[in-house]
DNA sequence: TTAAATTAACCGTCCAGACGGTACAGTTAG
DNA sequence: CTAACTGTACCGTCTGGACGGTTAATTTAA
């Protein structure tokens, strides 16, 4: 793992163990097992590493999905089965860290996300689902990502299968 | 509208409009109307504030959904209702600010959302609903709350609504 | 009845510490 | 030689919060 990760890692470390107000520069090179100095080098300020770290999951997400698209099946399930899979403890720390990191800072962080929400669309929208179809299955991972972030209910494992059985249902219906 | 109310939806504003790292006591003073002596005066700390911000909302919520529960509907409806009343705008400014403010700031003040989503659970259990339907409609409640807090995306308004019928035809299936 | 005491509600200033960021002189590995 | 750091020292600003007023209403005491 490169030392630019580390710092990635470590700074989502830091804001679900201390919570996004405690994301400091120091605290994330501590943590990182960096100096200051280096941190700064490979991120010349704090909105760039905020930028960074939204970045990144962003990527791991995209790419995510296209792994998944290799094996031959509908984009549609493909996101669900990312969706699924990142939701999952604890690869959901990354994710989790870097939306509550862009909404805590409120600057252009979330256009970042709202950009590849944009490209979701146009894929779901290529895919012939119904409108209807379409609007809950989105919605239901979007439900699935907040019952991840906040963690509301202990029992969420468990439900999120129940949840993506019922999706897939949903898909198989619609497809066949 | 009394000045504790004032203060409270002030915070949120600023949450909303500079974002939680930008939440600072002058910044709520000033839009208050308040002095920083006066915010003091009704909540001795900052943490009270934002402790104070939750129990608000989530006060809120509550009175929200047994408000439905007077003309005689079922609980699960009355929950839907609520949560499309709430994540519709601009209602839904407390109830995100709040969430957002309790994330970032990673104390206990989520335990009083769990506390309250506790509550919740109990009163759709004794609903007669099967598993299925509840998991899916509550995680699609989540899922509403969701697109509310990030807006990734801009049509959320119509979309809303399809989702809000779905929900409620699935509850007529079940119930008759 | 009225003066004095108390209290609630709020104001405005001040300060210690935290934080983002700079500067710069070394160090290590390839 | 260069890229990738380390480490230290430092600066200016921001921020939480303590603190000492102030004002007006209310209560108490004579």
């Amino acid at each position: 793992m490169s030392k630019r990760e580390q710092i990635l890692n470590a700074a989502s470390q830091v804001i679900a163990t201390k919570g996004a107000n405690q994301l400091t520069l120091d605290a994330v090179a501590a943590e990182a097992g960096v100096s200051k100095g280096g941190l700064l080098y490979h991120f010349p300020n704090k909105d760039e590493l905020i930028k960074g770290l939204n970045i990144h999951v962003i990527t791991c997400f995209r790419n995510m999905i296209e792994a998944e698209l290799e094996s031959g099946i509908p984009y549609s399930q493909a996101y669900l089965q990312a969706t699924i899979k990142t939701s999952a403890d604890p690869d959901f720390l990354l994710v989790n860290s870097s939306l509550i990191a862009a909404v805590s800072n409120n600057s252009d962080f979330l256009n970042l996300w709202a950009e590849e929400y944009e490209r979701f669309h146009q894929a779901w929208e290529q895919e012939g689902l119904s409108k209807e179809k379409s609007v809950v299955l989105r919605t239901l991972c979007d439900g699935l990502w907040f019952s991840s972030m906040f963690q509301l209910y202990p029992v969420a494992n468990v439900d999120q299968q129940i949840v993506f059985d019922y999706m897939m249902k949903l898909l198989r219906e619609e497809l066949s």
